[in-house]
RNA sequence: GUCCCCAUCGUCCAGAGGCCUAGGACGUGGCCCUUUCAAGGCUAAAACCCGGGUUCGAAUCCCGGUGGGGACGCCA
């Protein structure tokens, strides 16, 4: 049977970089093992969440290429797929569990109970429910229930402990005395986590449940609700979660940590996703570079290591520029088009005529770039008629004694080439240099300046044959005296 | 505090009792290539948390300690 998992973030805040590592080893793992992966949006705290968050999300979701195959959008058999419309579901839920003795109706409020907990503070800082209203007389019930009094649900929690067999840590066990009589359903009438997440994971036909370490001691209970509602247990998979520098949950102290700000920040979605999936996750062996499909040829829950992970901002830099590199100069025109055309840089030519002169350019200005977008300034000299200079780069190279005079001499060579191509040029330049007794340095550094105006290039011959003679011929020109 | 999880270079991982003189990657230093900047190649420094077991043999198994993290909500 394939498998089905899901990804459930709660839209109180934007797609974290933790969340999107869950979501992709939950959309691997689908795709792995042609399953199915749900995104289902866990809403039910109408305080915290938000529509601009929701879209939000999705719009990351989107730009990492996590495609899901059931979820908002898309839709699916277990529609809706936002937990605030599916409210009904959870109260039927609830009852039942209530008419078959597993969960009691609790009448304290959210204010006595925190005044009764700060109380008991002072001996024990953290102090369980202490079932008050369990013990409750009937005609003490119907009086409430009489009055109007609101009340919450609470699962009623036996004795005795569960245990569960975790995917990527073993068996992992918990004594219920340490499991308090956890609420179900809010006065309000919401489902509260445990309940929702239960309900719905149940409904979808979720098997591997592949979210957060820090669901681990929830798990327990959820478990107990399983039971209770006499649905099948899913199968649960922990994974680590991400931290800081300084080893603490990774937080916007720490910096950028919604992927949205990564991707305002020009990273590639194949970096980021490359890099997420090797942070607690390894494939075994040596490669480090993965595209797409070879993470998913290679994904298995069992790879996943125990011990939480640093997020490291220097290797995903890396992992930018190994996939930049990797790009096609034609991906990489489709995806800078706009910049391109925003720089007034762009023609229409470059996708006919000028295709093949183009992706020479990009080429070699690929292995260069940090982020995609250095490519679209890096353009100017090959594209434009104009030339910007870089001070500093002229002082530096062309203001030296006769350098100018060499540079002369150059031009004339250059003219008497039949064409640019780099070995011939390079050949001439360095016969130049011989005959007039300079470094061919000297000449190379000034002619990189007269033609880009910076002090940094591509090889210069490459660059001359792509710039092409005409214009070479009359940058040189036009940095000889009058 | 209680419960749970985790523990190999600064960081991310490999290692599933002898193959470990502990391997790869990022970052850092050096060298090579070279006209600059990258890319690339080579190279160096850099780790098995501590203590007990088990075993002929332990980074690998067990126990304890320590350290780190997480959870203890009518948040998810």
């Amino acid at each position: 049977m394939p498998p089905r998992v899901r990804f459930a973030p709660s839209p109180t805040g934007y797609l974290h970089v933790g969340g999107a590592r869950t979501a992709l080893f939950n959309w691997l793992y689908a795709r792995r093992h042609g399953g199915t992966f749900i995104l289902r949006i866990e809403d039910t705290d109408a305080e915290r969440s938000s529509d601009d968050m929701v879209s939000g999300i999705l719009s990351s979701m989107k730009w990492l290429g996590l495609t899901w195959d059931e979820g908002p959008g898309v839709e699916g058999p277990h529609l809706p797929y936002f937990q605030s419309q599916r409210l009904p579901k959870y109260r039927a839920a609830a009852d039942r569990l209530v008419a078959s003795g597993h969960a009691y109706y609790c009448y304290c409020s959210p204010d006595d109970l925190a005044a009764r907990r700060q109380a008991a503070a002072l001996e024990d800082p953290v102090r369980m429910y202490d079932r008050a209203c369990h013990a409750l007389p009937a005609e003490e019930v119907a009086r409430r229930e009489a009055a109007g009094h609101p009340r919450a649900t609470r699962f009623l929690v036996p004795q005795g402990t569960t245990s569960f067999t975790d995917l990527v840590r073993g068996h992992i066990e918990f004594a219920h005395e340490h499991i308090e009589d956890f609420v179900i359903l809010r006065s309000d009438g919401h489902p509260t986590y445990h309940l929702s997440v239960v309900v719905d994971d149940g409904e979808m036909e979720v098997t591997e449940v592949v979210r957060g370490d820090d669901h681990i001691s929830n798990t327990p209970k959820q478990v107990l609700l399983y039971e209770a509602l006499g649905t099948p247990v899913p199968a649960f998979a922990h994974v680590p979660l991400i931290l800081g520098p300084d080893k603490k949950r990774l937080s916007k102290r720490h910096g950028a940590t919604a992927v949205g700000d990564y991707e305002r920040q020009d990273y590639l979605p194949e970096a980021m996703i490359n890099f997420l999936a090797l942070l607690g996750w390894s494939p075994g062996g040596n490669q480090e570079v993965f595209s797409r499909d070879e993470l998913i040829a290679r994904f298995a829950l069992d790879g996943i290591s125990g011990g939480n992970a640093v997020f490291n901002v220097e290797k995903l830099d890396w992992f930018n520029q190994q996939h930049i590199m990797r790009l096609s100069a034609a991906d990489i025109l489709r995806r800078l088009r706009p910049a391109i055309v925003g720089a007034g840089l762009w023609r229409d030519t470059y996708l006919t005529s000028e295709s093949a002169w183009i992706a020479r350019v990009v080429d070699l200005l690929k292995p260069r770039a940090r982020k995609l977008h250095d490519i679209v300034p890096a353009l100017t000299a090959f594209v434009s008629d104009e030339v910007v200079y870089d001070e500093a780069a002229v002082a530096k190279h062309m203001r030296p004694d006769g350098v100018r005079d060499h540079l002369a001499a150059w031009l004339e060579a250059v003219r008497a080439l039949p064409a640019l191509e780099p070995v011939a040029t390079e050949a001439a330049l360095r016969a130049l240099a011989v005959d007039r007794g300079i470094k061919a340095g000297i000449l190379i550094h000034a002619t990189r300046v007269a033609v880009t105006g910076q002090a940094v290039s591509p090889g210069i011959f490459e660059v001359l044959e792509l710039v092409g003679q005409a214009r070479v011929v009359s940058r040189l020109t036009a940095c000889l005296p009058a």
